[in-house]
DNA sequence: AGCACGCCGACT
DNA sequence: GTCGGCGTGCTC
């Protein structure tokens, strides 16, 4: 007998480490091909969609070979350069190949089966039944066919497997595992001449003959005069969608000509992307700084692949950009611009998409599956008519696969959303763009107003190309930053709500001359909290160790990091005293203080909250641009990517709650946050002006912000990080030990320190609670792990990793999980 | 992750 | 007695 010769290696979308070794049925040992999927039973039953990793002829010892199902593609869809991504992303960031796979692709690409439950065909009908065995045949009489997760439903159950299980016993049912169909091409009807009235007699004829019939006749007409304007290749179809609008008529009368003959409809496929082949503008010349800047940074390239392009909001940075991106893609090589989702506006992409035209796709979150699955495709078929060589996109947009990149532009490169939290791959775009571009041999851009301690770090001591630009484009001035002292305002019972004198004068003053305001405040909701007036309780998250925020609009408490919400308690449970009231406050709160004041003024809030429907984020934008509103209220979303041109006062207020963040990136954050925020202020020909609320005027990072002064800051931030060993000068490592019971999470952390501590003694801080102890009804308990760059990182990651399996293989810690996550943020 | 198996407490 | 909980082990 000969076995199966050829066997595929499978990476599958479960977090486990390495591949699986698939046998190649011999009709598919031709079709086989590294970075195909392939549809493969794991398991007892389940079916998963791998991504074939290497072909061999090494048979494995140990264990039976499952053979592969079946493949699914013709062409791979992945290919090497994505291959080698993953296998980094999996090792540095310390995760299963299968966690990277999951994230990279698509849903509408990995198919996953799903358990179906059915009747079986000739249904003994003297088979004796429990009641719950009774309702589910019941259901599958008239469902015909139900899922597990039905089932379940249906019978109330966690699970009710064992029924089924019992009702296949009893030859009542039977299982089978179905894949979802996933990506499914779009269609759409189009109407065309049938074949017998193609020339212009026959036409004639018809035309004649349907005078008694108007609607009919003026629809053909309809028809024939859209069709005129189409050229040859298409073959004179329309889209019944567009002629039955174009005749405003209906589909009775359509059928009509149909039925007779004359007209043709055909379902076709067709694409989900929008490509209008608008005329493409010229580029516009760059002004002689962002020339000169633009020549520097094509010469830096010439000597290093990371370059950092630290420019002053409204410097200009994107008109570079698009120069850069054009000189690439005159070369024949891709181009991928990421920029954090809240930033990717319609502004930005608009300004690109005018430059490039169809060349430039766009992937992010807000697009759908099957369009992102036909980006995919696209960008798979570069030689095809209208392949994207550019892709403007988030994180996610790294995964894509790009065969031939020649330059990648991370814009707001400080922005923290760059790091993926969870699930894993808990991967920074950032760092993992400067990897994919070595192995593409292609130039990482990183540009920001605000850059990241530890790109500047690496810009100024020679790593990266570093450019500096300074001045703003149309010679706009930096604002004038004010700062007002809230603590001595409030001693002195100047303060108006929770606005300080100086910030209400100057909202007066902008909508008095006709300008806008956007008022900032890092917290959304109405208040962080409720308290009882007069035992001090607190109402907090039944799940999460925290407490819960008022959000006044819906009138409910809202955990912030589970989701839970409940209604307001009438009094206090614990005193039944009924006065409880807000605590500081958020969004919703300056909302609605605000409007007291300026009763007139027409205002805005734009959070999370308010932005949580699909289009009213892009809405918000066009009012606040279209001057139809007066103040807009914000986190830090107002900061990003906007252009506003008629905002001259920015009020930012509480910078005290940013700076006092227990984090040692907390200063780092709050300068990069003010200096954002105060960017939107002073647009065209006037200063603007901005007004900083704290308590603490002479805190060295107030006065930065004041003074503009980027180098202080910097200089300062590094030199504490170098003194307690923090990035960049040492790699960190965060594990997060997790389980119900916290006696059990306090062991389990211990234990891991201990183990851990014998390589990295004191470069390992805890294990402690983190600041919310319990998510979702767990315990977590946080161990740091400081990595110094000089030494042999690779191993150490190694053993931290042998350290959690280790852990987790002892019978006394093993219900507990460890997260790790590399480089957290 | 998902699933099966096996052990233990609390109810018809 | 069985139902349903959860801990444990395995998947090419």
């Amino acid at each position: 007998m000969f076995g199966p010769t050829l066997f595929a290696d499978v990476i599958l979308p479960l977090p486990l480490e390495g591949s699986f070794t698939f046998a190649l049925p011999q009709e598919m040992e031709g079709s086989a091909e590294v970075g195909k999927r392939v549809i493969v039973q794991f398991g007892r039953k389940k079916i998963y969609t791998g991504i074939i990793k290497e072909i061999h002829s090494t048979k494995p010892e140990g264990y039976e070979v499952k053979e592969v199902f079946e493949i699914i593609d013709d062409k791979p869809i992945v290919n090497h350069f994505q291959l080698l991504l993953w296998q980094w992303m999996a090792d540095y960031y310390m995760c299963t190949p299968g966690e990277v796979y999951r994230a990279a692709l698509p849903t509408g690409l990995k198919l996953e089966s799903e358990t179906n439950v059915l009747l079986q065909n000739d249904l003994p009908d003297d088979i004796e039944l429990s009641e719950k065995e009774e309702t589910i045949i019941a259901f599958l009489k008239s469902e015909a066919q139900l899922s597990i997760s039905r089932v379940n439903e249906i019978l109330g159950l966690k699970n009710a497997i064992p029924y089924v299980k019992s009702l296949i016993e009893k030859r009542a049912v039977v299982i089978e595992e179905k894949l979802d169909d996933g990506f499914k091409a779009k269609t759409e009807s189009f109407v065309r001449l049938a074949p017998d009235y193609q020339q212009e007699e026959k036409l004639t004829e018809v035309l004649d003959k349907l005078t008694r019939a108007h609607k009919q006749h003026d629809l053909l007409m309809t028809f024939l005069c859209l069709s005129e304007s189409y050229s040859e290749e298409d073959k004179k179809k329309i889209s019944r969608k567009q002629l039955l609008k174009e005749a405003a008529t209906n589909h009775g009368t359509l059928n009509s000509l149909v039925k007779k003959g004359i007209l043709e409809i055909n379902e076709e496929e067709v694409s989900r992307l929008h490509f209008n082949s608008t005329e493409k503008k010229e580029l516009k010349p760059l002004s002689e700084i962002q020339q000169d800047v633009y020549a520097n940074l094509k010469a830096g390239f010439q000597e290093k692949d990371v370059a950092l392009l630290h420019g002053v909001t409204s410097s200009g940075k994107t008109e570079i950009y698009i120069h850069l991106i054009a000189d690439y893609l005159k070369q024949g090589k891709q181009v991928l611009y990421l920029l954090p989702e809240i930033a990717l506006t319609a502004q930005i992409i608009n300004r690109l998409k005018t430059v490039f035209g169809d060349k430039a796709g766009i992937y992010h979150s807000r697009y759908s599956d099957a369009e992102r699955v036909e980006t995919w495709y696209n960008i798979l078929n570069t030689d095809a008519e209208n392949s994207y060589q550019l892709i403007l996109g988030a994180r996610s947009a790294l995964f894509l696969p790009f065969s031939n990149l020649g330059l990648i532009i991370v814009d707001e490169e400080h922005e923290t959303s760059y790091k993926q939290q969870s699930p894993a791959p808990r991967y920074h775009a950032r760092d993992s763009a400067i990897v994919l571009a070595n192995m593409h041999g292609a130039k990482t851009l990183l540009g920001t107003a605000t850059p990241s301690l530890e790109s500047y770090y690496n810009a100024k001591y020679g790593r990266y190309h570093f450019v500096e630009l300074f001045s703003r484009y149309l010679d706009i001035q930096m604002p004038e930053v004010e700062i007002a002292d809230i603590k001595t305002a409030r001693r002195k019972k100047l303060m108006k709500s929770i606005f300080s004198p100086q910030l209400l004068a100057s909202v007066e003053h902008s909508l008095t001359q006709g300008e806008q305001v956007i008022l900032f405040q890092n917290r959304r909701g109405f208040s962080p909290y409720l308290e009882c007036n007069s035992c001090g309780w607190v109402p907090r998250c039944t799940q999460c160790d925290v407490s819960l925020t008022y959000h006044k609009f819906t009138n409910y408490l809202v955990c912030h990091y589970c989701g839970h919400s409940q209604s307001i308690p009438r009094a206090c449970p614990d005193c039944k005293d009924e006065k409880i009231s807000t605590r500081g406050f958020g969004t919703e709160k300056v909302e609605d203080e605000i409007a007291i004041f300026f009763p007139q003024a027409r205002i805005q809030r734009m959070d999370l909250d308010s932005t949580r429907s699909k289009n009213s984020y892009t809405k918000i934008i066009t009012d606040f641009e279209a001057g139809d509103v007066d103040i807009l209220v914000g986190t830090q979303m107002v900061s990003k990517g906007l252009d506003f041109d008629n905002v001259s006062l920015v009020g930012i207020l509480n910078a005290d709650s940013m700076m006092n963040f227990p984090d040692f990136r907390a200063f780092e954050r709050s300068f990069q946050m003010m200096a954002q925020v105060s960017g939107r202020a002073g647009r065209k020909n006037r200063q603007g002006k901005v007004i900083i609320q704290v308590s603490d005027p002479e805190h060295p990072i107030i006065k930065d912000v004041k003074e503009n002064n980027f180098e202080a800051m910097y200089n300062h931030q590094l030199a504490e990080r170098h003194l307690f060993h923090y990035p960049p000068f040492v790699r960190l490592v965060m594990l997060s030990v997790r389980h119900r019971d916290v006696e059990q999470v306090n062991k389990t952390a211990d234990a891991l320190a201990i183990k851990l501590r014998t390589v990295f003694g004191l470069f390992l801080l805890g294990p402690e609670f983190p600041i919310i102890k319990r998510v979702q009804n767990r315990y977590h308990k946080n161990i740091l792990i400081k990595i110094k760059k000089d030494k042999d990182a690779s191993g150490k990651r190694e053993f931290i990793r042998q350290s959690c399996k280790d852990i987790l293989l002892n019978p006394y810690h093993r219900s507990a999980q460890i997260v790790i996550d590399v480089d957290p943020m």
